[in-house]
RNA sequence: GCCGACGUAGCUCAGGGGUAGAGCGUUUCCUUGGUAAGGAAGAGGUCACGGGUUCAAUUCCCGUCGUUGGCUCCA
């Protein structure tokens, strides 16, 4: 007998060699019905693998994230079979659960395939998958495997199998088709109930651009034909909410061929609502002791090798800019950080006059790669909300907790709650990616792990994700649809101030070097608005909105009243227009209700007679006749609860 | 940059070897209206660009540019 320990602590008796499978039919019938994956001791099992010894048992679901995996792993394993079948003499190399569905690598060699042979590629699945063929895993000596794929043909397998130890080697076995396998298996194909092909894509093997190209083909599948209506829904909510598309509705941003690829042209509308956003954080930042600083868009080409940035970015930035005079160089500056270096390098400091916090809303130019370029995510020319605090070693810890404040401060007056955030250090294996010496590496990683532990922020510790000059701590956003974006980022450097050899005097009246944080709580503008655009779907905050409200008069008859009671909104800084145009009310809503304007202002005979303002919200909601006073309260009280200032004295 | 898809009116899209269509928008006229589309008429296109095949190309083929889904990278 074997000792099974449930996860609610219980411990249960059971003869040497049963299964996950038995022990959840001996729990329930209807776990056992459900139950498609398991964990024994932590390690992946199959449902049928027998348990030889004491140990943790773990019952998945298709509720469980490692349910899923196991389910969208095994699906692949079903499309592959159905494309070996489709395109006799494919290479079929990895095909794992992503979190998503899954996708499978696939040589294709001759074949071709596109969108329009997905729905073949689909039927041929659910056909496989309807046979409730059980998925059979089976251990197989090095020299078979090897075997097996030289028969085969496949290189890929073949590498992949040369890399793996004698005695580890698994394969899975389902109806007619065999795969190289780890393992982690729903019980048998007929569990999957519906097969979505997503997209195809090329991905080098291996990740490896010097590799061949194979075609990645994204699928997703699901227990239930609901679940997959379901998950196309909100694929289409996505694509509704996608800020190229809104951006272009709203009239805030633009891209011409003519200016360039990557490069952002903001309409009036948009750049108005950028222009708050950078008072909000300018306002924010006063309060916090920055001082803003303006530094040109190029700079010699002297400057970034002192920096270490033209070595690191040189090759894959805009190329230097030549003038008249002989082997005179500037390049558009990729990074702020080196101009704000200089301008502190302009005085001597005294201990005493630190921290020195420059805020620079810079633009930076970097040459993305063609293919990289996304909408207003990832553009080769965009602001950054740029600050660089030079402060004392002493001082790090402290201001680094107060950037922190500053960047809870912005997410809290923009809506979103749900954030988490990754402190990314070195990548202990490949010392060479980074500059700077590993003692000064372990100290900065250290002040941002205790900035973290003391604002009690919830976070995780990411190898191999430091920016090559110093560790950091990234502010992860999920939006509405429970998408994560890497927004605000808080980085420590004492590489910079070595490299422009700044210093400050101490108090012993010897020169120390300072220590440097980049931050930016926004991250980009550019990107912040294409996140806030896809959170809100176009419904931004009431203060940073572009226009508040629309008055809508009834007829030409009330245009009077309706310029009058403008005047006054705009007196009391609300933005607001009128709908002139010889149209219905209906129509009048109709367009201010799909422009998205928080508040349709309705003035006709009645209104005008009583000098009141028929209020409707967005979303249909009727509030009544308003003074344009009462009105304005309205605005302002609704503005006020979400918009706090930064630090703001409780009274 | 690489692989796939796409590029038709200001916008969203249909069409297809014989030089083009819808809806919305826009213009003009009628209508002066009460909480998600009032009516009529008109204007608007070198079918991304360049080459090839053809009697004939917007349509088929090739290339370029751009957009897009990925790969690598990053704000």
């Amino acid at each position: 007998m074997i000792n099974i320990t449930l996860p609610d602590g219980s411990i249960k008796q059971y003869a040497r060699g049963t299964t996950p499978m038995a022990v959840a039919r001996d729990i329930s019938e209807g776990l056992a019905r459900n139950v498609i994956s398991a964990t024994f001791n932590g390690k992946t099992v199959e449902t049928v693998t027998p348990l030889a010894e004491d140990g943790k048992l773990v019952l998945y679901t298709w509720q469980n994230p490692e349910g899923k995996k196991a389910f969208w792993h095994s699906s692949s394993h079903v499309v592959a079979q159905a494309l070996e079948e489709l395109y006799p003499g494919i290479k079929l190399t990895i095909g794992p659960a992503i979190e998503n569905g899954f996708y499978y690598d696939v040589d294709f060699g001759e074949h071709h395939i596109s969108d329009k042979d997905f729905p073949a590629i689909e039927k041929k699945a659910l056909e496989i998958a309807r046979g409730k063929h059980e998925f059979k895993m089976r251990e197989v000596s090095k020299a078979r495997a090897l075997e097996f794929y030289q028969e085969a043909g496949n290189e890929y397998k073949l590498e992949l199998i040369e890399n793996l130890e004698d005695g580890e080697i698994t394969f899975c076995d389902h109806d007619t088709f065999t795969d190289l396998c780890r393992g982690g298996h729903i019980p048998n194909t007929g569990f999957i109930k519906a097969i979505k092909i997503l997209s195809v894509a090329g991905a080098y093997w291996r990740g490896d651009e010097n590799k061949p190209q194979l075609t990645r083909v994204y699928g997703i599948s699901f227990p239930k034909q609901k679940d997959l209506t379901a998950h196309l829904e909100l694929l289409e909510e996505a694509k509704k909410r996608d800020h190229r598309k809104l951006g272009k509705e709203l009239e805030l941003f633009t891209f011409s061929q003519k200016v360039g690829q990557g490069l952002p042209l903001w309409l009036p509308k948009g750049a108005a609502l950028r222009e708050r956003l950078e008072q909000f954080l300018k306002k924010a930042q006063k309060k916090a002791g920055y001082e803003m600083v303006v530094s040109p868009h190029i700079g010699q080409k002297e400057l970034y090798v002192t920096s270490g940035h033209y070595a690191k970015y040189g090759a894959d930035s805009f190329q230097p800019i030549h003038t008249p005079k002989e082997d005179e160089e500037f390049l558009l500056k990729p990074m702020n950080c080196p101009h704000h270096c200089e301008i502190y390098n302009a005085r001597p400091f005294s201990y005493r006059e630190l921290p020195k916090r420059y805020a620079e809303f810079g633009t930076v130019y970097r040459y993305e790669q063609s293919g990289e370029l996304h909408g207003l995510t990832r553009v080769r020319g965009f602001t950054q909300d740029d600050a660089h605090i030079f402060c004392t070693p002493g001082q790090l810890d402290q201001e680094f907790m107060d950037v922190i404040d500053l960047s809870l401060y912005v997410l809290g007056s923009l809506g979103f709650e749900d954030f988490s955030t990754q402190v990314s250090v070195r990548d202990p294996e490949q010392p060479e990616k980074y500059i700077g010496s590993p003692d000064i590496w372990e100290k900065a990683e250290q002040a941002i792990i205790n900035a973290a532990e003391a604002k009690k922020l919830n976070y995780t510790v990411v190898e191999g994700e430091a920016a090559f000059y110093g560790p950091k701590l990234d502010f992860m956003v999920k939006d509405a649809l429970g998408r994560q974006w890497q927004l605000g980022t808080i980085q420590v450097d004492y590489n910079l101030p070595e490299r422009f050899e700044l210093t400050y005097k101490g108090n012993d009246n010897e020169l120390h070097r300072p220590v440097m944080i980049h931050r930016a709580p926004f991250g980009s503008m550019e990107r912040f608005v294409a996140l806030l655009l896809e959170h809100t779907g176009g419904n931004f905050p009431l203060w940073l909105i572009p226009d508040q409200a629309i008055l809508l008069p009834v007829s030409e008859k009330h245009e009077k009243y309706a310029e009058k009671v403008l005047n006054s909104l705009e007196n009391h800084e609300i933005r607001a227009l009128i709908d002139q145009r010889n149209e219905t009310v209906g129509k009048k809503i109709r367009e201010a209700e799909m422009q998205k304007i928080p508040f349709m202002l309705i003035v006709g005979e009645e209104e005008e007679q009583q000098g009141t303002i028929s209020v409707r919200r967005h979303g249909g909601e009727d509030l009544g006749k308003l003074s344009v006073q009462q009105f304005v309260d309205l605005v302002e009280k609704e503005i006020s609860s979400t918009l706090k200032s930064f630090k703001e004295e409780k009274v």
